[in-house]
DNA sequence: TAGTCTGCTGAACATGCGTTCAGTCGAACC
DNA sequence: GGTTCGACTGAACGCATGTTCAGCAGACTA
């Protein structure tokens, strides 16, 4: 009898809340290997009182990754429409002062890999064959053979750029996403769109012989 | 007077070098969270011994950065050729049985985001700024307006998407980077190609008002 | 008032970690 | 042979972690 109750709308006045918000934010800012005293002093609670809660430190973790899940599905909901490039996406998703530790808490569930990260790369492949698909129809996005990789590569491509970037030399400030963004578009953001616009090879050789060789498909 | 030995060319016979030797390859396999003791009894040695050779576990991961750089250094210098496009480096590389645990060392430690992945990554960098240099004046490769940023941007969106997708559903075989390469290839290199030579905007539109308003120059 | 139940505490436990250290072994030197 | 020195062992230390548990306080019910 201890599943997630819709307790906690908009106070965050029982503990519950308190020590699950505080571990996302602790999650976000400083990965997975936060101690479970350092959230419950966050949470001004006792050690005890987490395990009390929820039955372990996964079991803490699996509630974080639940309600961010949910509180992601609510974000799109309402971020319905969104330019056909795509990249915009994080400026506004890191923009929203409310969103910031969700992003954080989905980039080190990336770094980690945990089911949270699948399901969010999923949603973002998904999104991301939608808006393809709307360009082409507009004539705004050159048509792909194959839209489902498209999508996912992009979407893998960009997003792992962010984060090695994130990795390689860390913010100063982990909770300031929309800097971090920012930091990284200002070096990104002029290759990506000449890559867009102008491509990088100058000859279609490479691409028809690998379309010859195509028909040996090797699995998945 | 104990830095690092020329010893073990070839033979591994020395206590020293099988410590590193099993270092280098736990770590790439299950990360560096490692134990001490596991890489000893890897070893076949005591876990006193680490300490005796390296000071401490930093010290032993030290040696391990320091000696995969200078097998990287050479690795580079053997294969001075690599095609235009850059891609096919990861086949070359990861298809040599010996350089297996290096990649799979320098993923980890992208991953971690020590000093060895970011020098790692600045030399990859530089490589793709000299074959993009080749193939501009050959005449293969699209002139950007910056080809530090572009040499950059693709050699992180690469190793990024790589890195992610490993993440995200690890390989079953972590030894096997040849494989995870072709795995990773089979799904993102017809992506990519259409990317490189066919673009994905349609239209110069963004391009140029991103160009217009760039004069705002920012950092480097 | 007595009983009970729930949120909650904080000391304690078990485990695994990096690290230390007293001491053994064997070879090299005088 | 005696001495020294470096490689090496393995038990032990100190610490941080996740987790447990006996018990407390206060608000309900009867």
């Amino acid at each position: 009898m201890r599943s997630v109750e819709p307790e906690a709308q908009a106070a965050d006045r029982t503990a519950r809340a308190r020590i699950r918000d505080a571990a996302i934010d602790r999650f976000a800012v400083e990965g997975f290997g936060t101690s479970v005293r350092t959230i419950a002093a966050d949470a001004g609670v006792s050690p005890g009182l987490v395990m009390h809660h929820f039955r372990s430190k996964d079991g803490l973790r699996a509630e974080c990754d639940q309600y961010l899940l949910a509180t992601i599905r609510r974000l799109k909901r309402e971020n319905v429409r969104i330019a056909a490039a795509g990249q915009t996406f994080f400026q506004r998703f890191a923009s929203a002062e409310e969103n910031a530790p969700v992003l954080g808490y989905v980039l080190r569930s990336m770094q980690d890999g945990g089911p949270l990260a699948r399901e969010f790369i999923a949603h973002m492949v998904d999104d991301a064959v939608g808006y393809a698909r709307e360009g082409v129809a507009a004539g705004a996005l050159v048509p792909s053979r194959d839209e489902a990789a498209r999508a996912r590569y992009l979407t893998l491509s960009s997003l792992g750029a962010l984060l090695l970037e994130m990795t390689l030399d860390p913010p100063s400030d982990p909770r300031d996403l929309a800097g971090i963004v920012r930091r990284y578009l200002a070096t990104s953001y002029l290759p990506m769109l000449e890559l867009f616009t102008e491509g990088y090879l100058t000859s279609r050789r490479v691409l028809d012989e690998y379309l010859l060789h195509l028909p040996d498909t090797e699995g998945s």
